[in-house]
DNA sequence: AAAAGTACTTTGCGATACAAAGTTAATATA
DNA sequence: TATATTAACTTTGTATCGCAAAGTACTTTT
């Protein structure tokens, strides 16, 4: 691939994990439920592109008990955050790029 | 998928396309060697995605002569200009909810 | 005891991305 | 005139992806 689009992240060429992080990104907590309810995901198709984000240092995975019941809430990690941000940052330059 | 999402093109989810779409909008013909170059694409991956392109009526194609050699050039169609700057303009709006 | 909730994992299939090789048609070269 | 080259594809094959649906494990509610 070019340099052109070397700056766009791979990981990012996908709704749902753009629609996750962008939750991740501005909401420090969010769990499976709302997730799954925001982006209208099933479970599996959630439980597969959020592995991608851990796999990958993105997003971090907390597991608890809300009374008795299981929560899994998700979290933005550093680097998470800062690829997030880089591959934004270049697509705002693309969008100046082509205004000017 | 959620509203959230809904107004990102399905068809832009792709570096190549993007690049593609990225490319015609600032210049008004590319021929099939520039874009080969910029975007360091095969001939089979370059032909393919553009014919997506062209499909969907976002991309038109000029085949003419420049001395003895063929040369094809594409330009992009109001149509995808106007769907490529509505993801950008949609991508833009996910950046300032972001930062706010 | 049975049903339901939470969070997965597995399965299976259709779509996608890509390189590599093959194709077509013209031109240039030996 | 045979062969190689160039341009622009098309075809083929493979690996990966995206997704729904079904299955699993564990717990709680009825």
């Amino acid at each position: 691939m070019s340099s052109y689009l070397a700056d766009f992240n791979k990981v990012f060429e996908s709704r749902v994990r753009l629609g996750m992080m962008s939750l991740l990104v501005v909401q420090e907590q969010v769990d499976f439920g709302q997730i799954k309810e925001i982006l209208q995901l099933s479970d599996g198709n959630l439980a597969s592109h959020m592995a991608a984000l851990e796999k990958i240092g993105f997003v971090e995975v907390r597991k608890q008990f809300i009374g008795k019941k299981p929560n899994t809430t998700y979290a933005i990690t550093v680097q998470g955050r800062a690829a997030f941000l880089e591959h934004l940052t270049s697509l705002e330059k693309l969008i100046k790029k082509i205004q000017s």
